[in-house]
Parts: structure tokens; C-alpha cells; sequence
DNA sequence: TAAAGTAGTTTATTTTATAAACCAAATTTT
DNA sequence: AAAATTTGGTTTATAAAATAAACTACTTTA
């Protein structure tokens, strides 16, 4: 009847920063934070857990001295994400 | 960008609570803990949740002696519901 | 050089989700 | 008919999540 919803990705802010990476080919931890409206300290958090899920990579860097992280979707964080749009089908499909 | 997504339905067994809610006239306890696949317990808490929320009516009674506790959506529950899947669509639409 | 801003991380707190334990009545087994 | 099991739940305890606040380190501006 209901598929089971993937408990990594059933949350606002990781849906929503999946939702950006998977248009884009990378996105930096400032376009992020512009795009989710997240506070700093809940993106670093929630860009952590994707990452250790394998769903995305995180390369930090400097720009000049400064930190610079970017952020990128891997193909088993599209695969989870194409999974988990069907499994919601299962819940909002009239 | 992104709407915000209505924390009480962003619940995977609320959700389908409401999923199955909103296609029948009304349910009882059984029935939606079949169709959830959801321990009483969890069910319970969350079917006071949704009804504290004012997004279903539950109404307690008695067959024989035995509890019988049926639940219907109310209309604002399914003012919410088609809110929550429009705020989702901003996550999920290509 | 002091104040304010940028780019984050870490830590602490609150909220949620969930299971386990429980209760009362009904049904089934011995 | 007593004992055991099942049914229909509720309450409580625990684990996991979400989030904000506080912090670090560097940069820019006044």
C-alpha cells in the first residue's frame, strides 16, 4: 500500500538542499543557505548526514583564506531521490 | 523557493493516517492500523496529534464492550493535506 | 584598532518518532 | 471453569531528529 519514506530524505531542510543539487551540477554552502533560507548551524548539520549517506559530496576548500565548501549529488543520492518521489506518490496520489 | 512543508503532516505514519483518511468516509482503529502497517501505540499517539491539530475527529465508543474508536477527516484536515502536497510539489516537480 | 560581517562548526536543547510495557475485556484452549 | 491468548487500545520510556545558540577563525570597513 505505502512505500516506506527513506528517513534521510523525509526532512524539509535535507529534501529541499537535494532538491537544489539535483538541478545543478554543484552549489557552495552559501547558495545553500540563499536557497533553503537554513540557519548556518542546521545546513552544516544536515549537509553532514547527506554526505555520510553517500547522497552527496562535500569538497572544502579556501577561497583565498576563507572556507569554501561545495557540495555536489552523487548517483546514489539521485537514485534515493527518484526512490523516495515514487514512495511519496504512494501517500499524496489521488 | 521552496514552501514550507506543514510539520505535523511531514510525519511518515501521520501522512498515511491522512492518505487513507481522505479517500473514505471515516475508519476505525483496525482498519487504518492495517493499512498503515503501524504498532497501536505509534498509532494511537499519532491519531491524538492529528485530532489535537484538529485535522481528524475521532470518536470513541463502544461495540459490545469492546473500544471502537473511528476516525474521520475534518474539513480542515483536508485543507492541510492538499496544502502539504502542493508545498511538496516545490520540492519534487522537474 | 575596534566593530561588524562572512563562512562555517560544535554543542546543547527541544521536539519527534517509536517501541515496549501495560490494562481491560473477549475469546480460545485444556 | 481456569488458564492462556488475542483484541483494542493507552501510557510511558527511550532513541533519534531538528534546530538554535554559541563559538571559531578570518576579512572587511570605519
Amino acid at each position: 500500500m505505502f512505500k516506506e519514506l527513506n528517513p534521510l530524505l523525509h526532512s524539509e531542510l535535507r529534501l529541499a538542499v537535494m532538491s537544489v543539487l539535483i538541478g545543478v551540477e554543484s552549489a557552495d554552502f552559501v547558495f545553500l543557505r540563499q536557497q533553503t533560507g537554513a540557519t548556518a548551524g542546521n545546513l552544516s548539520v544536515q549537509l553532514d548526514k547527506l554526505a555520510k549517506a553517500g547522497y552527496i559530496d562535500i569538497e572544502k576548500s579556501f577561497r583565498g583564506r576563507m572556507p569554501c565548501t561545495v557540495c555536489r549529488i552523487t548517483d546514489a543520492g539521485r537514485d534515493a531521490f527518484e526512490e523516495y518521489v515514487e514512495a511519496l506518490q504512494t501517500y499524496i496520489k489521488r
